[in-house]
DNA sequence: AAGTCAATGTTATATTATAACATTACTACA
DNA sequence: TGTAGTAATGTTATAATATAACATTGACTT
């Protein structure tokens, strides 16, 4: 009976996936420490290499779920005694986007951690504008499909999705 | 049983959309005199000024299904003998997409007439990466649709929708 | 040690967009 | 008919985002 309890709540969590959890209250230190291992794996299965920038600019990233456009991010660089002219910014961007570590945010002009590194993929993001946070939810999980009608008229390459809107944490403070 | 052939074929054309239309050749004469007596038909109906740089930016975004960045309308505009400083064309095209005759292409920076003026709407946009043309699709005929998770969790207020590719047309010249 | 190469640093500039204020030209109505 | 109000356009300056081109560094190779 004990037993039956948990596996109901295994199996919840399972038909339930947390595809916001970056808006809700959660272990953050356990969720960036988690990101940067998975991060710094992905250096050595892929045999990139892993300098100081990269992974200040992948840490500063993966501060709070909110993007940092190029200018920020050379800010807080600067800070940390980098040097801090744009092209020091967008060449590892570049980087880390062309290896999948990070996805820029058209809407916003920045930038955020990828929260599915090591698979290249078509990225859907929920984009709060009160908190300013940002989810990435992954084809499945969307349940975002096109018609056959569209996929036989055009061949998709890349698809840029990006939902606008409010999140379940604000929802539930405007209520309050 | 000649009525019967036109019913025919009035359905055929009604259950194949031509969503690609601005891919293929096709009558672009018309497709632009339609498109613009849509436009001034919406300034009588909202009681908006359809004044001559509005009008002229218009023409140039329905040319020929390429978008045109700001910077490119300047030059057009100059050519016509119309001011041309940054401002002219940044508050012309905010006022036509604030009223929905134009839309904002993100990936390129860059501005296309709308092909559903009047209604309020999140557009999928169908960009070739190869001719450069855009093709706008309406909601119904992109099949696009979010799963209940997705919209239980976040409350869509904007959606920005661009699909990267390669359209029929441009296929069709590949292969040959 | 000299050569190679990727990463970072530096300088300059391109591209996209907005802020702030001035002028024009149409409307209202005194 | 003049003048106050207002929307549109014009002007000047500058902000914000991004890239081109070349120099330096430092690790690794030979
Ligand atoms: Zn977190
Ligand atoms: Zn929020
Ligand atoms: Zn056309
Ligand atoms: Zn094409």
């Amino acid at each position: 009976m004990f037993k039956r309890k948990i596996s109901s709540i295994m199996k919840k969590k399972q038909t339930s996936p947390n595809i916001s959890k970056n808006f809700m209250d959660h272990d953050h230190e356990l969720c960036f420490e988690s990101a940067l291992k998975d991060f710094k794996q992905h250096f050595i299965e892929k045999e990139l290499k892993l300098t100081p920038l990269r992974l200040k600019v992948f840490q500063l990233l993966l501060k709070d779920h909110r993007p940092l456009g190029a200018y920020q991010i050379l800010d807080l660089l600067r800070k940390d005694g980098f040097s801090s002219t744009p092209p020091i910014a967008y060449r590892v961007l570049d980087f880390l986007i062309e290896h999948g570590f990070v996805h820029k945010i058209k809407k916003l002009n920045a930038f955020v951690a990828c929260s599915h590194p090591g698979n290249s993929h078509s990225p859907t993001f929920m984009i709060c504008r009160k908190c300013e946070k940002v989810a990435e939810i992954n084809e499945k999980e969307s349940g975002l499909k096109f018609n056959k009608e569209t996929s036989s008229e055009f061949k998709i390459e890349e698809a840029i999705i990006e939902l606008i809107g409010i999140c379940k944490n604000c929802t539930k403070i405007e209520v309050i």
